[in-house]
DNA sequence: CACGAAGGTGTACGTCGTACACCTTGGCCG
DNA sequence: CGGCCAAGGTGTACGACGTACACCTTCGTG
């Protein structure tokens, strides 16, 4: 629906095209309707001529990751290493925004690909730069986890809309087997509305958790923390 | 090679044993090879019959999940909440240690499972217990993220032995290439052995973010924060 | 103009989850 | 005691999927 079509005729295939259509294929569809099948289709192509450019889907995937990480802005210069890591960071979360199977897809990776390297050495570059010791910047990494890519594990992944009286009933249920998540769901919901997974701000909540890290690395930093410390 | 055998007298399957057998399995054979077929073979038994006890393969791992949920110990009492959490974190994360595929299993998981709902209500309720509103405690919730399973989203999957020679080049090259990560890896590295993504004491980084978060969380609660304080 | 490599095709295999119709038990009630 | 019926187990089959392998087609270069 998108190109294909007036057959006979069709650009050379390379691997770059078919990243970037996968990636938007992807976009349209969902990571789980993407097949090297329908990937082929959407190129208007024999699956098997996808393996002409890239190994195996794995290696797609891989790809695909790399793209998205190539849309993450350069670290700005001239700040202090905290906020000119958490713009940075911030930035991988806009792109990764733009691409919501991207996370999963990096998660499910099980080895860095190199565009992931690049950007996490560039990461670890700016804690360096910012004076923070080998050593703490380590720990960092590990403390920040998934978070430098701008997500966070979601512990309810946000179910889709369904009628209100059902919710009412649900919520109800809810609140007699679970009664301190429904308290603290309903502690972000001002407006009456949808209280079970609903009303939380993804974006506040990813920037009080990379505060109050960056915060602790910070004192940390300051008062000179050493692992050779901790017993 | 476990059950199975002596055809024609085999006790009679439920859910339970279906379950059980599931985690069993993967526990030894990995999570990748777990299909509904190996399951069946396992248990001597054709692979439709496990239809009458799991309604799909989606609910089959939901409740693996709860299986391994069942495993983490309930609330130590009679401590404060901040080391109350810190245990019961780390119980939970002895449970996923015994079965490695778990995380991964709980994190591809579409909707929380009951059992997981139940270890998060009473999470939550330890906090509550402690003091800390509602309004903060659904932050910390949020900036724990997969924290609370006891697990941390691994950076580098941790690569298999490969051979050292091998890893001296492989080295080399990683040096020049990212200079700043393999100073790092090297940072934990104090005997000489492989540097690449070796010598990382999970452990150790688990309880620096766990113990960085949660004192995070009572400077915050100390002052009284309030997510209406922030503009 | 020929030729060889790079790009594209067609067919086929093994694996997966699972729908659907069927048979076999075993516990309960008359 | 006999018969019944639901719960448990079977067999066959289908439509995805990733991809191996042998083949044909196109095009840039000598």
């Amino acid at each position: 629906m998108a190109q294909q079509a007036d057959a006979g005729q069709r650009a050379r295939l390379n691997r770059d095209r078919v990243l970037h259509a996968a990636v938007a294929l992807a976009d349209r569809v969902g990571i789980e309707a993407l097949s090297m099948r329908s990937l082929a289709q959407e190129l208007g192509v024999v699956p098997m001529a996808l393996y002409k450019h890239v190994a195996n889907k794995e290696q797609l995937l891989d790809g695909m990751v790399d793209v998205i990480v190539g849309e993450i802005d350069s670290p700005a210069h001239g700040a202090d290493w905290k906020s000119a890591v958490r713009e940075r960071i911030l930035s991988a979360r806009r792109a990764l925004l733009r691409h919501p199977w991207a996370s999963r897809v990096i998660e499910s990776r099980s080895a860095p690909t190199p565009g992931a390297l690049d950007y996490l050495d560039s990461v670890i570059g700016m804690f360096r730069a910012g004076g923070l010791s080998a050593d703490l910047t380590h720990h960092v990494m590990h403390a920040l986890g998934s978070r430098v890519w701008g997500f966070t594990q979601e512990l309810f992944p946000a179910s889709p809309n369904v009628d209100p009286d059902a919710q009412a009933v649900m919520f109800r249920e809810m609140a007699a087997r679970y009664p301190y998540i429904v308290e603290i769901a309903a502690a972000r919901t001002h407006d009456g509305e949808s209280v079970v997974n609903q009303g939380c701000d993804d974006q506040f909540e990813f920037e009080f958790a990379i505060d109050l890290l960056l915060d602790g690395f910070e004192r940390l930093h300051r008062q000179g923390w050493t692992s050779a410390d901790q017993s």
